[in-house]
DNA sequence: CCGTCAAATGGGAACGTTCCCACCGAACAA
DNA sequence: TTGTTCGGTGGGAACGTTCCCATTTGACGG
């Protein structure tokens, strides 16, 4: 179609009769302009369909108003997917009220790993958003030595030193085991997640520590890890049938692994919830569709992507600004087994 | 920490003993460069830690080796995720091999969609991926006048004029529906999406013909619409079920629908597969959890998602290139329901 | 030994903004 | 009148590249 030359800011000063710069002024809403020259430059503008040009602008500013996304691939198979989609939505909601951009970035390996690094240093992004790091993930710590404003979804360990936002998983995880209690369960054992994350040992902590509070003891065997996966709970719930034949619940630390673990209840005759009643966590889509529906441990995911999203914001408009910790609350959902 | 001042290619090039050109020659793996300079500016390079500032390159070159993938944030409810992961799974795949940054835009009210135009034009994308459109979508319209790259997944209606990929919505529902046909059904209603998309309009097609082609009549009133939603499936259900309680198997035009549909069935007391048989259209996540686990329609959305993705890449470095249409094979998955 | 040619090289200009600073003129006090 | 101030303005420079073109260099045939 149409096509000709893109109008530039020069183009736009001329049309309008003043210099350039009152033209930029205009564009970034300086008070410093007449209502004269600001009425014609706006007149220009529309006419000619001027629209600033963001890269030539990112060149002087040294801004290039996005963000990057960062998830690990090998946590973004099939089950935790729901849980992505969810903060992205967030974080979408967030850097819509600011007009920027969202990078999205899918780490499988290393390589994908040092484009990331190289993608930042080539300064395309104003900062960085992770979800879900492992302990010892290099990542973190080298966007720190960067200077470059970080968020993360989750943390690394108690005393995390970047910004983050995570949900009450300790509490989460006490409350599912309480709710067990309080319908007359004795030994509820538990799958926890990789216990190279922090969201895996704190939702075992929140457990081990319900369960001492209420008078239980000796609860190491009562446990055992998987990885998040379907397969994983699976073998996890096999291995603790094995162990403790005589558990009557289990506190799952994510819906996709009970997903697994009813299965595996299912193959080997135990119903539920009558032989053993089953606690999910996150509240998941599939959590409504095993079989019997999953209760289960909700967390606001949308909430923690916008949360981290904003607070992203405010540090790049303000690198100086403290680190900032926020732990967002979760709620216990009852469904059928349990 | 260190952060002194960023290395520039002129920087380089006085480390290097040689001029600001060579040095732009190397990085861009030009032919025309003696052995003994590459070397130097190579060890340069490295000393430096230089990385090239993409801004600037994209100022000059006006390229940013960015694309935009849209979302329209109605679709992406909690049923259609699993589709939208893997298409963005795809997507990545396909943009490392060239390191072109991901764009991610949801798209939700119009103020998005305006704010998403605005982006094209302020020229921040090379390109845009545009995922599940309505008939009426005036957005590809818009990017195709712009004379902007854009290639769709599915597409507005069969004469399509820009690139896009798509599944054989037609062939999978015929499949489905023969498949039901050869277990011995006799009356096989369908809910189908909705009909201003061409995947709606596509799989109904697909259903009708194969019923035709097996001498079947009058199949008009064995049709219920729904919007791809869970509530929408179980209505669908249910009024499916009062105009015509003889059906004996229902198609349903997408899991999501037919987890709702099952719901429904088992509310109203019919047994699947043994009353019902019910076969749906995705193969996501909940088809193997659905009870009894969904038969289904597997389409090919990771590679959908590379195929768009590639050839976006391809549009971008050659805008001339004849507009392309591919069609990719579904294959039936057999599972509990049918 | 010289002209020719291709390979290798580097400087100027351009990409489209914003920022810095100098300037202009009107208002106002002295 | 003269000086001071300040809102309003615009031109030069800079941001860090790539592209165009002119120039240098070295090899080679006559």
């Amino acid at each position: 179609m149409g096509e000709r030359q893109r109008p530039t800011i020069i183009t736009v000063a001329a049309r309008a009769g003043v210099g350039r710069t009152t033209v930029s002024r205009v564009i970034n809403g300086s008070e410093l302009v007449s209502e004269k020259a600001r009425a014609a430059v706006l007149a220009a503008i529309a006419e000619l369909n001027y629209v600033p040009n963001s890269v030539a602008r990112g060149l002087v500013t040294s801004r290039t108003n996005s963000v990057a996304l960062v998830i690990p691939e090998s946590e973004s198979k099939l089950g935790s997917e729901p849980y992505f989609s969810a903060v992205i939505r967030g974080v979408s909601t967030a850097l819509a009220e600011t007009r920027t951009q969202l990078q999205l970035v899918l780490i499988r390996d290393q390589a994908e790993r040092d484009q990331l690094t190289q993608s930042v240093a080539e300064r395309r992004v104003d900062g960085v958003l992770l979800v879900s790091v492992h302990e010892h993930d290099p990542l973190p710590g080298l966007l720190e030595d960067m200077g470059l404003p970080t968020v993360l979804a989750g943390r690394r360990s108690p005393d995390e030193s970047l910004s983050h936002v995570h949900s009450d998983n300790t509490g989460g995880a006490a409350t599912a085991v309480n709710h067990l209690l309080a319908r007359g369960r004795r030994t509820v054992a538990t799958i926890s997640g990789p216990l190279d994350m922090e969201v895996g040992r704190s939702r075992l902590q929140g457990w081990r520590e319900a369960l001492e509070k209420a008078g239980h003891q000796g609860t190491d065997r009562l446990v055992a890890s998987a990885d998040f996966t379907e397969e994983g709970g699976g073998a996890a719930m096999r291995s603790l049938l094995e162990q403790v034949p005589e558990l009557d619940a289990v506190f799952v630390a994510s819906d996709v692994m009970a997903a697994g673990a009813l299965a595996e209840l299912r193959r080997q005759g135990r119903s539920v919830p009558d032989d053993v009643a089953v606690v999910g966590f996150d509240d998941s889509i599939i959590a409504r569709h095993t079989n019997p529906p999953l209760s289960t441990v909700r967390q606001p995911v949308e909430e923690i992507g916008a949360m981290i999203g904003r607070i992203l914001l405010e540090e790049i408009s303000d690198p100086e600004r403290p680190r900032r910790r926020v732990t967002l609350p979760t709620e216990l959902v009852v469904r059928e087994s349990s």
